[in-house]
DNA sequence: GCAAAAGTGTTGTCCTTACACCCATGC
DNA sequence: GCATGGGTGTAAGGACAACACTTTTGC
């Protein structure tokens, strides 16, 4: 019987093998890794993000996404989570790689690999306790003056949130456990840029089975208020497979 | 008038700022960088991976994608394309950026943080005349025994080309420039394991108006030829707008 | 003439869209 | 009672799925 292991020994015969794969290694050029985290709120009909002012120097005033660099044998979803639970105390968050930037230029101290993750949460789950170097949510609209290629990350991740949303139901994570469907519209139509009929709206979500009725009501509305529900998330991770994505 | 920079001046004033980048990059910890390819081709109805023989005594026998640690000051996409081009000597082909790879544990010679590229080409293009290692294309069913974790980077690799495929019309990459309707519904059959209905396949792909007669025909089958088609991209890339993907 | 696949049209179903009216609440 | 938005149903149109027959070529 002809295996895997005899093919390999008749071919790799005359080949010279590396043997020192940590010499390999050594040889390589080593980079810098940081993560950048662009964490997505949604407060008051508005897309936010969380952001601080950067304390480089060159970039003072300029707003700067929430990173650092990934330590020593650490992945770098860990990392996400690391910069994310440091900065918002949260744990068990929504949070996905993105994309890898790699400009040679793109920080002014030297080559700097930078690995953006995007995470969703709800705002109201979350005082920013911590506002060291003016931590806040700002909302996504009329951002400049952002430092090194922030602004780029910024805009790779808001359109793959856009992409992302209309085939998974991510932007629930941005909403309070309980919400009307008129929030969860809000959402929708804030979010994407367009407008929504109600009716049609509602019926397209109730057709997927994944909002439980709370039985509660809004409150604190000028107007007569809307029911409550909330997502069923396992029963959409169960049913994933029929799951088609959402258009519009 | 209050500008950026006065706020910045008010609200920066009592903070220490970072003056020496180049001294905080350096104190970060560095890791040698790859990219590692995953090119895909379409051949005797079959999807196919270039890869080659590990020089890895460790993996002796085993299989590996093509990769190559990135140069300094050398972008990812830059990388990527020099691997590609050294080994096919192609140069203008659809490449993209799919993940990063970040288990510590993935490389046996210590840290190595892997960013994974997926590119589509036509195999009749290229002729493999370098084959050192071994290089050649290797059906995507059947694959064990992979060197790192490359056979986890295909699997994520092979889930995004059918995820993207429905979106954008990647597939024609694989195709020669003039192709046969019945070779396109092979390469989604194919691809996505999927049977599809000659007829509605063929209406689907008419209505998008992408598709360019020829005027010819196929040669060298036991059967009435079929006709001959390029894919408009230039056309595709202009009305990009109104694509809504494909759904089957 | 037989096998094998190309090429074409129609019909029913389902999903999406557009749209109008009544209802509950705060003020 | 009036303003505001919540809650519901329906009809028309468009897209998709299912399906059968004729045509062209190689052998």
């Amino acid at each position: 019987m002809i295996t895997e292991e005899i093919i390999a020994s008749l071919t790799d015969d005359n080949r010279n093998l590396i043997q020192d794969v940590h010499a390999l290694v050594e040889s390589y050029p080593h980079v810098p890794i940081t993560v950048d985290c662009v964490i997505f709120g949604f407060d008051n009909n508005e897309l936010k993000v969380l952001l601080i002012r950067s304390d480089i120097e060159m970039y003072r005033g300029k707003w700067s996404l929430l990173g650092d660099f990934a330590h020593d044998d650490e992945e770098l979803d860990g990392a996400a989570y690391r910069v994310l639970h440091e900065r918002t105390g949260m744990d068990d968050v929504f949070l996905e790689q993105v994309k890898t930037f790699s400009k040679p230029n793109r920080h002014p101290g030297g080559r700097v690999l930078t690995v953006a993750y995007c995470s969703l949460l709800n705002i109201e789950h979350h005082d920013l306790e911590i506002t060291d170097n003016e931590l806040h949510w700002h909302s996504i609209k009329n951002l400049c003056g952002m430092a090194f290629d922030h602004k780029e990350i910024l805009d790779v991740c808001y359109a793959w949130l856009r992409k992302r949303m209309l085939e998974h139901p991510l932007g629930l994570n941005l909403l309070p456990e309980k919400f009307s469907l008129r929030e969860l519209q809000n959402l929708y139509e804030v979010i994407l840029d367009i407008k929504l009929d109600r009716r049609n709206f509602r019926k397209k979500f109730f057709s997927m089975d994944f909002l439980i009725d709370t039985g509660e009501y809004e409150d604190d509305v000028p107007h007569r208020p809307g029911r409550l529900y909330r997502f069923d998330f396992n029963k959409y991770e169960h049913n994933k497979r029929r799951w088609t994505g959402i258009e519009f």
